[in-house]
DNA sequence: TGGAGATCGTGAAACGTTTCATTCACGAGT
DNA sequence: ACTCGTGAATGAAACGTTTCACGATCTCCA
């Protein structure tokens, strides 16, 4: 079909191994002959086979990324990140999305390890996967990227969410709020709850009741709808509570229009803080405060873990690094 | 390193074709000698070597997809058609973020290119690419997303962005507004010319001037940000527009804050009608009349028609799909 | 009993690279 | 005149699969 370092060889009168070294290492040919072969690559439009050379290679420069959700633009920055370390350290970053689906993590998982990639960065859907496991134990090096390794086997990279509910709960506390509701998603997981427990902490260091202070309004899902009817009945009976931590902005956004639709001004009737600071947060026709993550550094800093943990297997120790997360102040708690 | 199908083989007390077989052709092969081969795999851990296996086979059963942003939620809905239908027939897809820079472009078809994939989905940047021309030369069909061929010579899907503006038009038109402003990107990029050129024929077709009706505020980017500032002048002086369309969603959310800020209501004061029904548009503050693309339908297509060119290479026809956008009618335009 | 099928399994070739030990050519130094 | 060294190119082996023509073994029936 198309044409082969064989063909390319013949062309400039020279042996297939010239051709490989022209390619590979150019220095090591004489400039004519390295003219000659490089005119005979492009008249014949030759371009390289990579399965043939990573074959014979053994060994690949790409690592895999596995995301839970494309659409969430916490994960697009974290690719963003991933994808500068590994261009500067002449990687090539497979993107996967498992769409937040046990099947498809797995069928990633599988193509990823067929293709033999250097390592594997994912943010797994359970806590552990055997697939993840055996990936790891046959040699394949993984880093978690926003969860923790509850056995500490491997590298990891996430934020400190108790933190985060710290930061959102003193901040409320501050602006004299003492009912605050808590719009979350199942507090299974592990950030929603951690989340809780920062704001109750923050509560509870202000020297007030959590149990009285904070109301805790779990959905299933954590999206604007949801929040946005949870919250409607809560809002329009001109309730006790002033203020409204949501677990992820776009909640916050359902809050605010719930708010808006009920006449309800914020902040001076009500403060909304949300979580993530998403690009729409500063655009919301009320701004938002949010808590941002350091999401471009959390892939940057996985990025440079697995490297490191490819290029040294041996002498690599595991490291689980934990960013803090920050306060953005915005007009939704009265700026 | 990894072990192989020759130690597989030696496990199991039989030929490496035989091993092979019971990977690709399990039919063909013995009960028992199957299962055998298959307790010698998992207790190796054996993994397929897919450099080798498609080397071999001499082609892969995968295509590329190229898009020009992924934090675009436009372009992460297509990829979800694609990825339904490519996974329906069987197909792997390698997903590439261009991020609107030609040099990204250029190496993501290289690499596609070198890996052998039977065919490439694209947005691509500028209207014609050398790279693609010369992929496309050397026999890997490409089928155009969102953007149209001006030579017929490959498959494309797009919108028509002119109906998208006649669209927003005749809707305010009909709502008796008589003073719109038209908030856009640059009108170099045809979609923001084409939904300009709908916009004045729909109030042409109503009897009114467009010159008079329609006010063009053109900026640089396409933000809520760029469109916040853009439209707080013009509403802040208690002027004559009544009315917004916008090029897209996110520079609607921006003149939404502005309208907001300047104290004046949503729909009542002004009606603002976006582009593109982001999944934000109906949680905004005040719901967001847009207009809808038919994304998926889009990626879905656009997929069918490059596996349809790989299967026939031969009797295969070109065609340039062009789908219609939809008028969502919602709060901002009092709904 | 022999022969025709059918059913399974074998083994070697081939895919397109890269690598590396080897050869070649040619001056320089003694 | 000879070795030595150096820079350049060669050619064959190897990477791990898949494929395919070919045996080997069994079953069935005349």
């Amino acid at each position: 079909m198309s044409p082969s370092i064989k063909d390319v060889a013949e062309r400039a009168g020279v042996s297939v191994g010239t051709v490989s070294n022209v390619l590979n290492h150019p220095e090591r040919v004489a400039e004519n002959t390295r003219a000659t072969v490089l005119s005979a690559i492009s008249a014949l439009g030759f371009v390289r086979n990579s399965s043939a050379a990573q074959l014979r290679a053994g060994t690949s420069r790409s690592i895999g990324l596995i995301v839970l959700d494309m659409a969430n633009p916490f994960f697009h920055d974290v690719a963003r990140g991933v994808e500068k370390i590994a261009d500067e350290l002449g990687y090539a970053v497979v993107l996967c999305n498992s769409d937040d689906e046990v099947t498809r993590e797995n069928r990633y998982l599988q193509v990823l390890e067929e293709q033999r990639v250097r390592g594997v960065l994912i943010t797994p859907i359970e806590v552990s996967s055997d697939r993840l496991d055996a990936l790891r134990r046959r040699g394949t090096p993984a880093v978690l990227v926003d969860r923790h390794d509850p056995r500490v086997n491997c590298c990891s990279v996430a934020v400190d969410d108790v933190v985060g509910g710290e930061l959102a709960g003193a901040h409320l506390v501050a602006h004299g709020h003492r009912k605050i509701l808590y719009f979350t998603g199942p507090l299974a997981l592990r950030q929603c709850a951690d989340r809780l427990t920062g704001l109750r902490r923050a509560v509870a260091a202000a020297g007030l009741d959590p149990e009285e202070t904070v109301e805790v309004v779990e959905g299933r899902v954590m999206n604007a709808r949801s929040a946005h009817d949870a919250a409607r009945p809560r809002l329009a009976a001109g309730a006790v509570p002033t203020a409204a931590f949501c677990a992820n902005d776009l909640m916050a956004l359902g809050v605010l229009r719930a708010a808006v639709s009920t006449g309800r001004r914020v902040p001076e009737d009500l403060a909304i803080v949300g979580y993530d600071d998403i690009e729409f947060a500063a655009d919301a026709a009320v701004p938002l405060t949010s808590i941002r993550q350091p999401t471009q550094q959390i892939g940057r800093t996985a990025a440079q873990l697995l490297v490191e943990e490819c290029d040294n297997p041996d002498t690599h120790a595991h490291q689980q690094v934990m960013f803090k997360p920050e306060l953005v102040v915005r007009d939704s708690t009265g700026g």
